[in-house]
DNA sequence: GAACAATACCGACCGTCGGTTTGTTTCTTT
DNA sequence: AAAGAAACAAACCGACGGTCGGTATTGTTC
């Protein structure tokens, strides 16, 4: 029994983007090589090639599946909170522990914007996370919780925010109660603008 | 008459940091090379090295002259302020206008914590803006007019926040009307912290 | 002021790495 | 079965970061 090309395809981009994922996280992007990450996924730098159209090019891929993964993270948070409310401080601690993940940080929001350009990193965001905060927050503003006001400033601000935070737990002696001193700063904060 | 070695130096170093500042800037560290920056400096590859021991040695370099600069801006503005709470808006503002500035913005905030690392990049902030932050919210609760509470993940959260403010200010069409509704969303989220 | 030392600088060279080109194998299609 | 396309391999190219031997200029010592 042989392989489908449509079956090889998606083996080999599976492998090259996990491995990729793995060695991005670990060195950094710009002390891995493509050799590398080709060799280790079992293809040569030809088969990469054949996938992506450059280096950035399988970075912005492997971004995308990161940032997909956090939004999943956040959305399950989200939902299993009892109300709207509690579901936007959930999804907002689902967010800081999942970006306090030093492999995931390091793709995500160190190297993230460097290498494939603010504008976007933002689009990837947005299809992810941001996306749960914002519909999060106008939710709450439609519900009377929040008061109305532009959403974008808002929640470029807590998003700022967050990423921030998560990458300065990462390198706290004590993440667990630095999570828990920055839940208790940043809830008045948002519950500032009821 | 002939330069004095320190003179010499300092001219030098003086041309690269200014010419590297510019390019780092205009294309950003991965697209510049040495070879161009050296020669937009009117000096040889040799000479940058007998300066600075790599790309990113040069590249820390420039960052913290760029850092600088945006520490002073915020002295500047909060000092003239007539008070301490006035201080901390103004120096925000401040930030949010320095860290706008395109350039300014590429360095410190795009390539920054990706080149050098995030415990360097921080290190430097910290020795800048940041540091200004942590002063005046520590005087603010000293004064009582600000909750005591630890500084740390408040410094954090904001200075991420305005962050990520001032990359979405410079991408946006109206900077000037979306630099007053951030002003307008963040104040509350700092005033609710008395 | 002559000899020596230290510093600033040059430019050829090397290794690595992102990217291209060419060639081979394997599946699909008709 | 034959043609064609897709997946892959590997040799190759050019650019770039970094090194190194050497030169020129300034500083120091006797």
């Amino acid at each position: 029994m042989s392989r489908t090309k449509q079956q090889q395809r998606e083996e080999t981009m599976e492998a090259l983007t996990t491995t990729a994922r793995r060695l991005f996280a670990e060195h950094g992007y710009g002390k891995v090589g493509l050799e590398t990450i080709a060799q280790a996924a079992g293809v040569s730098k030809g088969a990469l090639y054949h996938h992506f159209s450059s280096k950035a090019d399988l970075f912005r891929h492997v971004l995308g599946v990161v940032q997909h993964d956090v939004g999943e993270q956040i959305a399950r948070a989200a939902d299993a909170a009892p109300d709207s409310w509690a579901g936007l401080l959930a999804g907002c601690r689902a967010f800081l522990a999942a970006a306090t993940d030093p492999e995931t940080q390091q793709i995500m929001l160190l190297d993230g914007p460097a290498v494939v350009g603010w504008q976007d990193w933002r689009e990837l965001d947005a299809e992810s996370s941001a996306r749960h905060l914002a519909e999060a927050l106008t939710g709450l503003m439609a519900e009377g919780v929040l008061a109305k006001r532009p959403v974008e400033p808002l929640v470029r601000l807590l998003s700022g925010a967050m990423n921030e935070a998560a990458v300065w737990l990462a390198h706290s002696p004590d993440p667990q109660a630095d999570l828990a001193a920055t839940m208790d700063t940043l809830t008045p904060m948002i519950e500032a603008l009821r």
